[in-house]
DNA sequence: ATTGACGTACGTACACCGTACGTGCAAGCT
DNA sequence: AGCTTGCACGTACGGTGTACGTACGTCAAT
């Protein structure tokens, strides 16, 4: 068949294919080199060792996020813009998702979206500190909820009525859990995505720390109720 | 020694243990019967198999919460507490917070935080739609977080001179990270995790969807400033 | 043209994993 | 007494990551 020779692409793209068509546990260097036609020993040429394979894996699937980064746009809709382009890859490869938030990524692959992003946040009005620490802050939103979404679906295929339901919930210990348990049971990840998206830039916009702002005086509210 | 008679708890509690010793990768059936001084096969009379074990582990680790919620305390003081006590408890079990995180819990002992964060959210002012959907978004920020502050400290002892900062980053192509890297590169959790907990609370104070605000004209702000 | 070094593919082997299954023992009930 | 039940345990099977040795290209220097 394919003659091609083996390379650390190949293999990495054949983990990643193995991980999203059978999930993150059927990944095993074996089960690789069957799915490439080729000896377990083989790939130990172009890869040191599984985790660093897995690695690779994480880098490739962040080196593929379509940043169409304008500068020249509001701050704002640059933010919008960067959340769903990771919350993209994360749907263009759900199962890889876990294996690229788990694993912290020190590689070029993952610096271009911190590139972006600090450059938003300085054109929205931070100085270098509060940049860093706006992003961060960010960045736990996003992968707090990208977890949650490709968490709760392990398996797309069945409509979950294990043993989660049937305990309904006592409406004496919990009344808020009772009441809210059919929105707590929904799931409409994309609104709620949104939802968080809007409500980190509101929080963005009204920080105190910004210089220039929407001049709505939001600043200056921000820094007379925010004062310990 | 111990004829203490092995039962789930003291399975689970020894599993912590090792976690917290050795690290996550360390836990087999094995070791943890080694641990125990007991054959390998006794801990499946207890627990029927290892993904189960490490659910209780959560639990057990989840439950562990200390929750002294005040109803009668301002809400954004109720927001601190309880942030707080999660972040407490990934600081005395930070080998298992990634595995807390990693799988989602059905459990009494997850729903308790819930509801407190409900019943606090529905005291800030949000009917119950918004309350859940600002409690997912906080959820995302901490486990996010918290998710950062444990992935970053897998083993606490080398300064990590490893392959990342050799690679300084190019001025040219990431003038940013280049710029700010210092601040990058350090980690003041504590600090940062603080930083995030206010900025949520500002953004929900500024929502537009809170009944009654804090009075300071903050809601009006957010309505005209945020509508589309 | 011969020799040697070198990189790649591969098979074998080892230690370890989760767990299905069968066996024996001790306690409690009839 | 007999019987049942449940727990501790050993063995065994199929799977895992990978250290190590081997065989076979290709290319450089002789």
């Amino acid at each position: 068949m394919s003659t091609e020779p083996l390379s650390r692409a190949r293999i990495v793209a054949a983990a990643i294919e193995l991980i999203e068509r059978e999930g993150a546990d059927a990944v095993s260097m074996r089960r690789i080199a069957a799915e490439l036609g080729v000896g377990v020993m083989s790939l130990y040429n172009h890869v040191p060792n599984k985790d660093a394979l897995l690695s690779g894996v994480a880098e490739a699937v962040l080196s593929e996020i379509e940043f169409t980064d304008d500068p020249g746009a509001d701050w704002t809709d640059r933010v919008r813009v960067q959340a769903r382009a990771f919350r993209q890859i994360a749907h263009h490869y759900p199962r890889c998702t876990m294996l690229v938030v788990s694993r912290q990524v020190h590689s070029p692959a993952g610096m271009l979206p911190v590139e972006r992003a600090l450059a938003t946040l300085r054109s929205a009005g931070f100085d270098g500190a509060d940049a860093v620490r706006v992003l961060r802050v960010f960045i736990a939103f996003v992968v707090g909820s990208l977890l949650r979404e490709v968490g709760v679906t392990p398996a797309f295929a069945p409509p979950r009525e294990d043993a989660a339901d049937p305990g309904v919930v006592d409406p004496a210990l919990f009344p808020e859990v009772h009441a809210l348990s059919a929105l707590l049971d929904g799931c409409d990840h994309e609104g709620d995505f949104e939802f968080g998206v809007e409500l980190m830039i509101r929080a963005i916009a009204v920080h105190p720390a910004r210089r220039e702002g929407t001049r709505t005086a939001a600043d200056a509210l921000g820094k007379a109720d925010v004062d310990t």
